[in-house]
RNA sequence: CGGGGCGUAGCUCAGCCUGGUUUAGAGCGCUUGGUUCGGGACCAAGAGGUCGGAGGUUCAAAUCCUCUCGCCCCGACCA
């Protein structure tokens, strides 16, 4: 291909909304053009790594024994009705707008395809013996995301290869999901990833096992907790740590009464140990949560109802709480509570929460939930369930229970419920510090079961060998490919572009002309890009009547990992120069050993 | 959805506070001619803009006011 002939609209200049240097350096390289929010075109270089992109996922997938069909963009709302999930997802779910009645107003763009395969998959596997069988596709998929960012990192229409098995049981899915595991470790080799496996949270998708493949970078927006040593890596919405140590001493306390201490408007941690000379970590975070209003995780009728329950949760001053530890430990599905809710528990102001008395106003079936490094305090400070006061030495166990009594009714659980911190000791029991870092989620893989096959969800059910229909189990496997290869731009540029690897790369070789008003620097030129050409080679021809920097600086900015510089200067000495994008030193040769050599350069790091 | 920032030529921006010498500017890019030619050259001449949109104030609005749309960042949310 010569660059004349082709469409690749450099800019010099980084437009003011890039702020990731894959988003700015793709607009620089003109892969990409922005439309709207999250809203992007490929422009033909872009294109070009995409489907090259493509092309590795497909390859291993059906190598893995996985089958590829096409669904549509366009679904019926009805099937997300049937799975409850049109409120699960709220406003992810982009909907057609029309007028009421109207087709479109029953009518959603799909943000992943789980309802649609399995109703293919209700429909005409029937059978017991043509299972398993792994369905997926590579379709743009939809979603209202409240804020995109970063360029093609977080947008509202994407490319996504999704993966949808069916088994006849667990054991079954145990293959098929480490069939995609393994899938996806050589496509993001392939790619040339440097990326982590890592534990993930199943989230309200469901599920009992979950693996994340992560790109540690700092443009990324999930944060992973590695072990030093490298024996535990996890998201942090999952991350655990090991337990904190049990203090030798017996906790029955000093015998000091609670001190009341003023502390006006100090509702925040930080306020509050200002005011009594203390740190985070000798504080109790008393937070107030109530049963979620809004039934989101069941479409069935009749569901909870009546008052809403109340759970108390408390961590160390300087930890967070994980909703999803929690939601998990409480089994109920929560959100903090009210200002109104608090008050009236706490008898204060929201921030002067406290947990000494508390247990003994709830009512059966509610809970308090004390984090495990809340349970080894010896002497906390915490608020006085009075507006404006504190109170310091509330003792754990004596001051409120650590376990359940019986006759209350409320229940009392010790757990982690808190997000790890820099610095925790690996779960492993290795003792190695666990490190927080940002990554950029590439791919995903879960183990569903029967949320979508279940009687009350789409009803998917084979005859299994015993005559009997049973539900399908069901694995789903997602890869962004935008976000490979944003993530592989991240991991791979300099100053002066993109350096991509020779397997996603747009072009694999590129020949620079440096005298275009040289007959013999062209003729030598073009007859090196034919010959790649034929030999297989994805070659560019820099043709353009530029200047010698100018060349060289789109080259460095397009990133394709092999150059051929073709100059007048060394074309007198009979050579040509070869190089890589990637670094190291450029060697010289006889244009008649350029293809050879250039094809078995590409060859062996095509991978 | 909350907080902050920004919309002026294809791109980066100045002008706005303090309305009128501005017939809206600069650099990059683009066109034409010339000189240059191994790391984003130079000279000369050009083309290119409803100043995001609507309404208002005023003799007069890119500039002041109101509303609105869009984009970016932080947070909330998130398969």
């Amino acid at each position: 291909m010569r660059w004349t002939e082709f469409f690749i609209p450099t800019t010099k200049e980084v437009p003011k909304d890039a702020v990731v240097a894959s988003h700015q350096l793709m607009l620089r390289a003109g892969l990409i053009r922005q439309l709207a929010a999250g809203v992007y075109a490929y422009l033909p270089l872009g294109y070009r790594a995409l489907r090259k992109i493509e092309n590795i996922v497909r390859e291993e997938m059906n190598s893995a024994g996985a089958i590829e069909l096409h669904m549509p963009c366009l679904q019926p709302l009805e099937l997300w009705e049937q799975t409850g999930r049109t409120q699960a997802m709220g406003d992810v779910l982009l909907r057609l707008a029309g007028p009421a009645g109207d087709w479109r107003t029953q009518t959603c763009l799909g943000p992943t395809h789980e309802e649609n395969v399995t109703e293919i998959v209700k429909a005409y596997v029937s059978s017991y013996k043509q299972l398993p069988i792994n369905l997926y596709q590579i379709q743009t998929k939809f979603r209202g995301e409240a804020r995109p960012k970063s360029g093609v990192l977080r947008t509202r229409e994407f490319l996504m290869k999704d993966a949808y098995s069916f088994d006849r049981d667990k054991a079954g899915l145990d293959v098929s999901y480490q069939k995609m595991y393994d899938a996806y470790c050589r496509i993001y080799t392939r790619c040339g990833l440097p990326y982590i496996a890592v534990e993930a949270e199943s989230g309200p998708i469901g599920g009992d096992a979950s693996h994340e493949f992560m790109v540690l970078t700092e443009a990324g927006e999930d944060y992973v907790a590695m072990s030093e040593n490298g024996d535990y890596a996890a998201n942090t919405e999952r991350a655990t740590c090991a337990p904190p140590r049990i203090s030798a001493a017996p906790l029955t306390g000093s015998g000091a009464a609670l001190s009341e201490i003023h502390t006006p408007g100090a509702g925040r941690v930080e306020d509050v140990c200002k005011l009594l000379g203390t740190t985070p970590a000798h504080m109790i975070k008393t937070l107030i949560y109530r049963t979620a209003t809004v039934e989101a995780t069941s479409h069935r009728k009749g569901a909870a109802s009546g008052p809403p329950a109340r759970v108390i949760a408390l961590v160390r001053g300087d930890h967070d709480i994980n909703d999803h530890k929690l939601a998990k430990i409480s089994g109920l599905r929560l959100e903090l509570a009210d200002p109104r809710t608090i008050e009236e528990l706490t008898g204060a102001a929201v921030g002067f929460a406290g947990p000494q008395g508390l247990f003994d106003r709830l009512r059966p079936g509610e809970q308090l939930i004390i984090d495990r490094d809340v349970e080894v305090m010896t002497s906390a400070a915490t608020g006085a369930n009075r507006t404006d006061y504190h109170v310091d030495g509330v003792v754990p166990g004596r001051d409120f229970p650590l376990e359940s009594r019986g006759e209350s009714g409320a229940a009392v659980k010790v757990a982690d419920i808190r997000n790890v911190v820099d610095g925790d000791a690996s779960p492993t029991g290795s003792g190695s510090p666990l490190r927080l870092r940002k990554a950029i989620e590439v791919g995903h893989v879960f183990k569903l079961g029967t949320k979508y096959t279940a009687k009350d969800s789409l009803d998917a059910t084979f005859l299994d060998a015993d005559g009997k229909p049973k539900p399908f189990i069901m694995g789903c496997y997602g890869i962004g490919l935008n976000r490979i290869m944003a993530a592989a731009i991240e991991s791979r540029h300099d100053d002066g572009g993109i350096i991509w690897p020779m397997s996603i790369a747009p072009f694999e070789a590129l020949i620079v002309a440096l005298d275009p008003r040289d007959a013999q620097v062209m003729s030598t030129a073009a007859k090196i890009h034919d010959e790649l050409a034929a030999a297989g080679v994805d070659v560019l021809y820099d043709d353009r009547d530029e200047r010698a920097g100018f060349k060289f600086k789109d080259a460095d900015l397009i990133g394709i990992p092999l150059r051929i510089v073709v100059g007048r200067k060394s074309l007198a000495e009979g050579v040509v120069e070869m190089g890589r994008r990637a670094g190291g030193e450029a060697v010289k040769l006889p244009p008649s050993e350029a293809v050879g050599r250039a094809t078995a350069l590409v060859r062996e790091l095509r991978g």
